[in-house]
DNA sequence: TTTAGTACCTTGTATTGCATAGTATATGAT
DNA sequence: ATCATATACTATGCAATACAAGGTACTAAA
């Protein structure tokens, strides 16, 4: 049940940083959805479906994502999406957020030495 | 607009850090909710009342904490956390979790160097 | 025709941080 | 004595998001 509850946790910290991550991702190239996973889970991250294509979603209507459809030869065709302006100028605050936080959980935690 | 996006977005970020910054401090020596408060404040990780009450019940009821009472000479009494050996074994775990999200992220994000 | 693989979408749930409001104790000013 | 202020703890309802589970549809190979 321990396990159980570091699980929960391992979630609950991902909540705000999968964002980061994606709009990261996607400010050095357009991709696909699966595409986006494959390289999520390049670095240990694991996100699952019902995860991403909401948030993508939610992105996209703040307007920090656009997409277009492209042709597959190997099955349905692919939503591609990029980053937008207002999307790249949102992945800077973003980005120092993720490092304030870093920061601050570095010092309350008594790791600030590096 | 978008200031309160960013806002709601380092609200979601704390999710789940919050818990394994609360262990810690108290791995250090026992406190009492207010004096949590001004050492997380101190770390510029700003935690309000109604977040934090309900979460250190929480870890109580996990077993990760115990409480005992203390008078004040300027108030109400105090009711000073200590963190059980359950909970000092979880913060060991959390601290493994933060640090590989940290180690994803960078990685996600192409900040690994360093 | 069927099976497998790829790709996208939807719905419902649980968890958690926050806003807001409330109760109670001790101290100091009127 | 009474009222205001500061300290300290508690309770309720809301909003946001990751996840589980299930579904649709297109392509190619058996």
């Amino acid at each position: 049940m321990k396990e159980k509850n570091i699980e929960n946790t391992k979630a609950q910290m991902k909540k705000g940083v999968l964002e980061y991550c994606i709009l990261s991702i996607l400010s050095s190239g357009d991709a696909y959805p699966t595409e986006i996973i494959e390289r999520m889970k390049q670095a240990r991250l694991v996100v699952v479906e019902g995860t991403l294509y909401p948030l993508l979603t939610r992105l996209k209507n703040m307007g920090l994502l656009s997409y277009r459809w492209e042709e597959s030869s190997s099955g349905p065709p692919r939503k591609y999406y990029r980053l937008t302006d207002i999307g790249e100028q949102f992945l800077t605050e973003l980005e120092k957020t993720w490092e304030e936080l870093v920061a601050s959980v570095n010092q309350a935690t008594g790791k600030n030495e590096k």
